[in-house]
DNA sequence: CGCGGGTTTGATGATGCTCAAGCCCGGTGG
DNA sequence: CCACCGGGCTTGAGCATCATCAAACCCGCG
């Protein structure tokens, strides 16, 4: 059951894990699952794990005083979610996490036992610093891109990026993680499938 | 003139540093001024160094098509600045970074002989994660600000977390920081101080 | 004095939002 | 088996925000 997880470990790190450290991580990781529309932070509360997907789909989003959701990241299979901020500081979240679609995950409590010991194996610790390089990066390309290129551009991009997020999330889903309506969306879509007859 | 420095690590990482990491630092940081509007990096080129800046100001940016300028970070004293996806796959840079203030900065080369050792170092270390989970989180909050909040709301939040910008960099710079042209941050800025009268 | 960098102002237009309506389709219950 | 319902997608009209382009202004400096 954890076996998604060792393998992600050992692919982003170069030492070894050891017997131990397998043993430790499988003490650690609790497994969750949890149903469509379950959610597992909701704004407000302080987020008390990082989740590891195993399978499944997740969505973190923010409500605004119109109720419109507004997308902040979208994980599926072997990503990470949590609000980090809410996570190391423990303060409230502004944001909700839920599952799109049935979900299995791996949870590290923040508070639990392990944790520091888990944080201080070598191969999580290298692996925690090529998420993170890989976090900056992305995040940084997403910030850009959101400020300098239009709305077809940033969904051409992402489509090319991550094409198996159109078969596991609907339209208005997509258009709220690039930050335009789905009105928007549909019509861009219908432009660019006209300029290619 | 590494003071800066190492102060900065101790107030950001529990574990003390000792002598020998701090004989470390000394040899593994190189020194180095430029001028106002010198090039730390240049568009196509490989960062080739993580800098800290001791004194001054810099702006990291991309010119688009039209030769339009489009700031993607400004940095003051005690914050670090390099091209983090060129520096760690030694690929060229889509992003300028030069000077906006004649700037005394301690560079940390990737190439030399020192590079690994420092980031061994355990305060080093943890100032890392530190400044990781920092960064991580303003600029989560940035995308989210860049997507859901109008011109005035972004002008309004910068103005209020970073003060001393409104000093140091002109209104168009700020401007393209978040994300608008200086003729609407104008405009912003007229609005907002008929508003008070 | 004149120049250059920065800021302001105005007119015009593009991009994307809002609101409202209708469509499509799969699932549920009568 | 059909009717209806709800979620998602599309389409249209009107509108708000912000970009663009052009001109003028302001001011410190050689």
């Amino acid at each position: 059951m954890h076996v998604a997880l060792l393998q992600y470990i050992r692919n982003l790190s170069v030492t070894p894990l050891e017997h131990e450290d397998v043993a430790l991580i499988k003490e650690a990781f609790v497994y969750k699952c949890i149903r469509k529309k379950e959610f597992l932070l909701k704004e407000g509360d302080v987020c008390r794990y990082i989740g590891f997907i195993i399978k499944g789909a997740i969505r973190q989003y923010t409500v605004d005083k119109k109720g419109n959701e507004h997308m902040q990241n979208l994980c599926i299979e072997n990503w990470w979610t949590a609000d980090r901020e809410s996570f190391h500081n423990q303060t409230p979240s502004i944001y909700n996490i839920d599952a799109w679609e049935d979900t299995e995950l791996l949870l590290l409590p923040k508070a639990n036992r392990y944790y520091e010991r888990v944080n201080n194996i070598p191969a999580f610790r290298e692996m925690r610093i090529r998420l993170d390089d890989n976090n900056h990066i992305a995040t940084q390309y997403r910030l850009h891109s959101s400020i300098n290129h239009t709305a077809e551009h940033r969904y051409e991009d992402l489509m090319n990026r991550y094409p198996e997020f159109a078969q596991r999330f609907p339209q208005h889903i997509i258009a709220s993680y690039i930050g335009i309506t789905k009105e928007t969306l549909s019509r861009i879509r219908n432009q660019s499938v006209r300029g290619k007859l």
